[in-house]
DNA sequence: CGACTTTGACCAGCGC
DNA sequence: GCGCTGGTCAAAGTCG
C-alpha cells in the first residue's frame, strides 16, 4: 500500500511553537473606539459565507469568549469524528477552544504554521467559502499551540500547490508577513501569558483521549518547557476512516510498543521512525466507539527524507519524488512544469488532486509543508480516488495572493 | 539473516 | 507512599 486508502475525516495538530497573538489582545483591538469598525474591515476583507451558521457569534464575541474562558462547547456534529475515539462523546467539557469562521481554512493554518509561530502575527479569516460547519480551533500560546480541526474545509481541495508555495515557503512572500496586525505580544504580561499557556494545557488534555490524564498534561508541559522548546515536538494528529492499522505514510516505522490505554478498548501501538537518529515517533489507536476510525499521532518533524518505497526499486526518494512529479500534471495544474520554484512547490505540496495521494508527501518534513487536506464537504469523507473540481474553486492561488495582499493593503495599509 | 512484531516488564509523572 | 496511567524497553518470536 502506498497511501492511505482510507479517507479523511479531519486533521488536529499541535505544535511546540511561540505564540499567536493573546486573544486579550485582539479584544483590545476590537474594542478600540475608532477601531470599532475592525470587525467590519475584517469582515469586508474577508466576508462571510452563506453557508455560516446564524448561531455563531461575532468575531469580537469569539475573542471575548476566549479571553473570559467562556467558550461554547464544541458542537456535537463537529465533534463527532473525534468523538468516535471517545467513550463519551457526549460530554462537553468546559472549552477553550475557539470557534472560528468557517472561511479561516485550518489547512491554511497547516501550510503556514508560521502564522502561529511569529508571536508578533495574526491570522485571519481566509476569504475561501466554506459549507462546512464551524471549525474548532486553538491557537494561542508562546510555545505550545494546538488546533482542532473538525470540520470539513473546501480549501483543502481548492488550494494548488503553487498558491500553497506562495503563501507558505517559497520565496514570492513571507508567510508571516501575509496578514500582518502587528499585533504587539510584548504589551503581554507574564500572567497572561501563563493563562494562554494554562489554555494549552487545556486544550491538550481535551482533544486527547484522556481528559484527566496526567501523563496528557505532562506531554503538554514538555513540549513548553523544554530547554530548546524545539520543533521537533510538533505533535500532528490525524483521523481517518481507514481499515489499515499502519497506513504507509511513506516513512518506515518500527513498532516499539503496544498498550491498551483508558477509555479505548483498542490498543494503541507505538511506533519509531526507523531512520537512524530520527526521533520522530508516532501511535496508532482506533476509535473506541467506531473502530472505522483510526486515529495517528506523530510526534516530531521528521529531518530527512522518506525512504524508497517498500518494494520499490527506486533507489530513495528522488526516485519516489520525481516519479510522482513526472506525473502527468496537465489535468490539474496551470502552473507550468517549466518553472523551477513552480516545480519545487510541486515536489514539496504535492496537489491534493494527485492520486494516490501518499503520506509521505503529506508528512513529509512537519508541519510546514503538509499539503491540502482533502475532506469531502458535503459528508465529511474525502476519497482520495474522488476527483474534486477545485479549478473552479481557485483557479489560481497566485491570484488569490495577489487578491488579499491588495485587501489588506487597501484596508490595513499593509504592504506586503 | 535482517527487519519487524509481539508482549510482559519496567519507568516516570501525577493525583490522592 | 501508593496506585493509576501512558510511554518505553527488550527479549523472543515471526516473516520474507
Amino acid at each position: 500500500m502506498n497511501a492511505f486508502d482510507g479517507t479523511y475525516r479531519g486533521v488536529r495538530t499541535c505544535w511546540a511553537a511561540p505564540s499567536s497573538p493573546s486573544p486579550r489582545s485582539l479584544l483590545a483591538m476590537l474594542n478600540q473606539g475608532d477601531n470599532n469598525d475592525v470587525v467590519d474591515q475584517i469582515n469586508e476583507i474577508f466576508p462571510q459565507t452563506n453557508h455560516q451558521p446564524e448561531q455563531r457569534s461575532s468575531l469580537r464575541e469569539r475573542v471575548a469568549a476566549r479571553v473570559e474562558f467562556n467558550l461554547p462547547p464544541l458542537e456535537t456534529q463537529n465533534n463527532r469524528p473525534f468523538a468516535a475515539f471517545f467513550r463519551n462523546p457526549s460530554t462537553t467539557v468546559p472549552s477553550p477552544l475557539v470557534l472560528i469562521s468557517p472561511g479561516f481554512s485550518p489547512s491554511a493554518m497547516l501550510q503556514f504554521p508560521n502564522m502561529f509561530i511569529d508571536p508578533s502575527h495574526m491570522i485571519l479569516p481566509s476569504p475561501v467559502a466554506n459549507g462546512g460547519p464551524p471549525e474548532a480551533v486553538e491557537s494561542s500560546g508562546a510555545d505550545h499551540a494546538t488546533m482542532m480541526i473538525s470540520n470539513n474545509d473546501p480549501m483543502h481541495v481548492a488550494l494548488p500547490p503553487q498558491q500553497v508555495a506562495a503563501f507558505g515557503s517559497g520565496p514570492t512572500v513571507n508567510e508571516t508577513d501575509l496578514i500582518n496586525m502587528e499585533i504587539d505580544r510584548k504589551n503581554e504580561d507574564e500572567e497572561e501569558y501563563k493563562e494562554d499557556e494554562d489554555e494549552e494545557h487545556n486544550i491538550v488534555d481535551e482533544l486527547d483521549a484522556e481528559p484527566s490524564s496526567p501523563k496528557r498534561r505532562k506531554f503538554g508541559e514538555s513540549t513548553m518547557i523544554g530547554a530548546t522548546r524545539s520543533c521537533k515536538s510538533q505533535r500532528v494528529i490525524i483521523q481517518m476512516e481507514t481499515e489499515e492499522n499502519n497506513p504507509d505514510d511513506g516513512f518506515r516505522w518500527r513498532k516499539y510498543g503496544q498498550k491498551v490505554v483508558k477509555g479505548n478498548p483498542n490498543p494503541r501501538s507505538y511506533y519509531k521512525c526507523t531512520y537512524t537518529a530520527c526521533d520522530v515517533k508516532k501511535h496508532v489507536e482506533r476509535g473506541a466507539e467506531d473502530v472505522k476510525f483510526l486515529l495517528v499521532t506523530y510526534d516530531g518533524i521528521h529531518e530527512h527524507d522518506p525512504p524508497a518505497a517498500r518494494g520499490s526499486s527506486s533507489s530513495g526518494l528522488k526516485g519516489q519524488y520525481s516519479s510522482s512529479v513526472s506525473q502527468d500534471h496537465s489535468n490539474h495544474r496551470t502552473v507550468p512544469p517549466s518553472s523551477s520554484s513552480a516545480s519545487e512547490a510541486l515536489r514539496l505540496f504535492p496537489s491534493s488532486l494527485d492520486p494516490p495521494v501518499d503520506m509521505t508527501q503529506f508528512y513529509m518534513t512537519g508541519l510546514a509543508k503538509l499539503p491540502s487536506l482533502p475532506v469531502n464537504q458535503n459528508h465529511g469523507l474525502m476519497n482520495w480516488n474522488v476527483e474534486p473540481e477545485i479549478d473552479r474553486v481557485i483557479p489560481d492561488g497566485t491570484e488569490v495572493f495577489k487578491g488579499i495582499r491588495d485587501r489588506l493593503n487597501l484596508n490595513f495599509g499593509l504592504n506586503l
